[in-house]
DNA sequence: GATTTACTCAACTAATTGGTTTACTAAAAC
DNA sequence: GTTTTAGTAAACCAATTAGTTGAGTAAATC
């Protein structure tokens, strides 16, 4: 149920298994059609899977010899909030001195 | 001005670095508070430090023999807009199969 | 039933990571 | 001016990562 923020931002830093993730959001897809357009073994992409499976980012479902991959967006909901917290920071630039606290109950 | 996606969240794919930054939200603080609390080297955590720098997450000034770090977030904002991307396939609960796009414009 | 397809598993390699210690520099304090 | 403090830099180590190849299995096709 609960997925480590260490895994999914681990898994999320690595270009490959972000294409892999982004492609999986157009839907479920087979391994070897994840695998095609990387320049890289099959195996290879597998071991990809298989951390962002173990990130509980992705579920694979194995039906006859295929294994077909399908997107778990609920860790991502985590790391989307857990970076969120921060987003004082960057929508206004503030001098980085936890002045933000004064402006607080703001409204624009 | 753009960092990569690949250094912002494979640096906080660690707890150590995490913590870092949790610390430095409350403001700038110096290299050796920011170790004080961790059971290892000082060494250990500047080199945290330094992976969180090169990420662009974190600044360091030196001023006289003291280093002061300070949070940068502007890389999370395009880490989060990426998770943000994805925010459609956790709110509610698809069978991920793209069914998503029919829903697309309803009001709930 | 032989062949092809879609994979996994095991063994290996090179590079990176996360940590250590020891030695050094530079600023501050005594 | 000696000592302490704050830090870096270099060398090292063990574990992990990102890839490879080669062999094997199980399902589909011919």
């Amino acid at each position: 149920m609960s997925y480590s923020l260490d895994q999914t931002f681990a898994a999320l830093g690595d270009p490959t298994r972000r294409m892999i993730v982004e492609t999986l959001s157009a839907g479920e897809t087979r391994l070897s059609d994840l695998a095609e357009p990387f320049e890289m073994s099959q195996t290879a992409v597998s071991k990809h899977v298989r951390i962002l499976s173990d990130a509980g980012l992705v579920e694979v479902e194995k039906r006859g010899r295929t294994r077909y991959c399908r997107l778990e967006a609920a860790p991502m909901k985590a790391a989307n909030e857990w970076l969120s917290d921060y987003q004082k920071f960057w929508t206004n630039q503030f001098d980085n001195l936890g002045s933000f606290l004064v402006t607080k109950g703001d409204d624009e």
